[in-house]
DNA sequence: GTAATAGTTTCCCTTAACGTTAAGGACAGA
DNA sequence: TCTGTCCTTAACGTTAAGGGAAACTATTAC
């Protein structure tokens, strides 16, 4: 066994965030970890991974609402017919837009590749010509 | 030929922003446009594609001013062989990024399918229940 | 030619996401 | 027991990315 939790200082440090931030999301309600005794937070494995998708979601631009929102997802009322059936409709909508990024990514990754590629050509240039002299 | 050119505007309009945000984008120096003899900003089809660009990086959470790197790569100076290094190691660093955020796109993918798929199973489970009554 | 529409600059305002500092108290590990 | 870490509250500061309004000029439509 790895670990079973993690003190806020361990956590943050693991991310390279700081521990402001992570008290930051959780005043957001994006997590909410147990106290010990003594009043201290302890994160889980979940936590942890509750954090992991906090700081993917803000890699790709989402606001801390929209994460809360898009975390909020798996745990909807899982009685209340409504509740499922909006949460799905925006699960949906949140998918599409992750194919349409998947399509951005490929575009921009050729985009990069090219610049580059002329980069390296106009390197080589430039070494033969030295050579030449 | 479809438009040589365009106000600030029309790109606007078209990209869903504001003007404001245009000429921001010019302050910041991601953009400039040429001017008519009246001083008011006229956008070529080079500027458009640039504007693709900057909103591009936006939606997966660049600053602007990470965007003014990565623009810049296409147009350092051709004949001085360190920026042409510092540009391509830089553009590789940015290469592996993506890749890496392509990894994180599919893993949310699956991530949300899965949410997805048990939100459906329940809600089936529960018209299930109510024609059971 | 004139009104309506669109554009320009300048300046102050706002919101999100934290950072920083203060001040004092509590806890955990060697 | 000492040192480092953690807690809260509360206020104030900061940076990025624009929003909005004022005061003025250009363009366009009629």
């Amino acid at each position: 066994m790895k670990k079973l939790t993690y003190s806020i200082s361990e956590l943050a440090s693991e991310f390279g965030i700081t521990s402001r931030s992570v008290r930051f999301y959780e005043e957001k309600g994006l997590i909410q970890p147990d106290r010990t005794a003594g009043n201290q937070r302890r994160y889980t494995k979940q936590d942890r991974t509750r954090l992991k998708l906090i700081l993917r979601g803000k890699r790709f631009g989402y606001s801390l609402d929209e994460i809360a929102k898009m975390i909020g997802l798996a745990d909807v009322d899982i009685n209340e017919v409504d509740q499922i059936q909006s949460a799905l409709r925006y699960g949906d909508k949140k998918l599409r837009e992750i194919r349409q990024r998947m399509e951005e990514l490929k575009t921009m990754e050729q985009d990069m590749t090219e610049v580059r590629q002329k980069l390296i050509d106009r390197l080589e240039t430039l070494e033969r010509e030295k050579d030449d002299v």
